[in-house]
DNA sequence: TGACATCTTTACGAAATCTTTATAACTCAA
DNA sequence: TTGAGTTATAAAGATTTCGTAAAGATGTCA
């Protein structure tokens, strides 16, 4: 099999020289993109298996960059953000970013996200029955099995779960979980997240005070797993 | 025994032609159509076994074919549709499609439910009995048995019961089954559903106020067991 | 026509589910 | 350690959905 390629587009020389020691190093291709723009055109003359985007792009804001990316450019986009913004963080998921890193960041995580966001894309096939460790949800027959044992949900915690389980292993925005579910105009209703979250988990986590299926991801949203 | 012989409508030649050569290897036979109009004028004239359908067809739309189809086709329908188009499922699921398969597939799993689908509708097929703990449905007969002694049923109650039990285990929405059993305008009249669900589970189930066989799911449908 | 079976409609209490509120627990940084 | 911001949980209140009985409507058949 041929190594997977992946675009770095990051203004920072620094940045991009670690990144590319650590993907290197672990048999991974790795194209540089300076500018937003120069990003774009590499992308499109040999579209690469996973882009690292930096969403503080000086020329273009790395959004505008996402948003043009998402209009032909379909395998997963890692959005590199610095800390404490989560308000970029956010809108990039919404804008159809895959995933997430903060900087300063352990490369063990870089490492871990890249592997699972491109196993994802790899696995594009959209089962009628999706299996998540001891969980089963057959979307047809709308059965949901723990341990082949049937659980009993409400058709809101069927259709939350549902949503989950599609978007396995990816970061789920409140708004866009509040948007699918619920409708438009419940984007800011939070608190009905948290309260089907906790009976979900009730329901499907061994311990639901430490839950491993769904995992929350603070300021952003939560996580299927 | 003969081949099983699958139907594809698809506009798509490739999709047609990886298809057709993944099936014949498995020893199916094939017959093609590339449009909606094709595909029904096909089927009708020499009705294959199972079909694959491209929902997303040029000519008609894959659901006016499927609705079209289910007028008096009663074999397994697998519907193909692309990604994230979930409007698109639950309206095909609604609308008396077997299964669905999301483009692109993996032909593994596309082989899978072919099989699975095959051998279900042969078995109510052939057996045209189709048991379910202590009730007894003869499809042919109309004849429905209880412990063995036979039920008066009408004959709402009957057609209910019969779409119940060829969906064993699986959610019927409100929607489809009052438009099975009672047409596509009835859509709205719940209460139908559940004056005869009333008199069904009086007739079929041991205790009435602790159904078994017909379970309720609320603000979904029903599910028969 | 009238008896009978069946289907449709209405009404209402019961049950399930959803929404809202209140409060506790947690997290992170000053 | 405190405090602001976020999240979790329980439980009360509101709303929707469901089940049942029964009355009215329709149709069938002798």
């Amino acid at each position: 099999m041929n190594k997977a390629e992946i675009l770095i587009i990051d203004d920072e020389p620094q940045i991009r020289k670690l990144l590319q020691i650590n993907l290197e190093s672990n048999d991974y291709k790795v194209v540089q993109a300076s500018t937003g723009k120069e990003g774009l055109i590499l992308s499109a003359s040999h579209p690469p298996d996973l882009i690292l985007l930096d969403i503080g792009l000086p020329d273009k804001s790395g959004h505008e960059i996402l948003q043009e990316l998402r209009e032909w450019y379909n395998k997963p986009i890692i959005i590199l953000s610095v800390q404490d913004n989560e308000t970029d963080i956010v809108s990039a998921l919404d804008n159809g970013a895959t995933d997430y890193l903060t900087k300063p960041f352990r490369t063990g995580e870089l490492l871990a996200r890249i592997r699972s966001a491109i196993r994802r894309s790899q696995n594009t096939e959209n089962n009628s029955i999706i299996t998540c460790g001891d969980i089963e949800i057959d979307l047809v027959a709308r059965i949901v099995k723990r341990n082949n044992e049937a659980l009993k949900l409400t058709s809101t915690e069927y259709n939350l779960l549902a949503l989950f389980a599609k978007n396995e292993g990816k970061v789920l925005t409140h708004q866009y979980l509040l948007k699918e579910i619920w409708g438009y105009s419940y984007q800011t209703e939070t608190q009905y997240l948290r309260v089907f979250v906790g009976t979900l988990r009730k329901k499907i986590e061994e311990n639901p005070n430490n839950p491993q299926h769904i995992v929350t991801e603070s300021g952003v949203g939560y996580r299927f797993q």
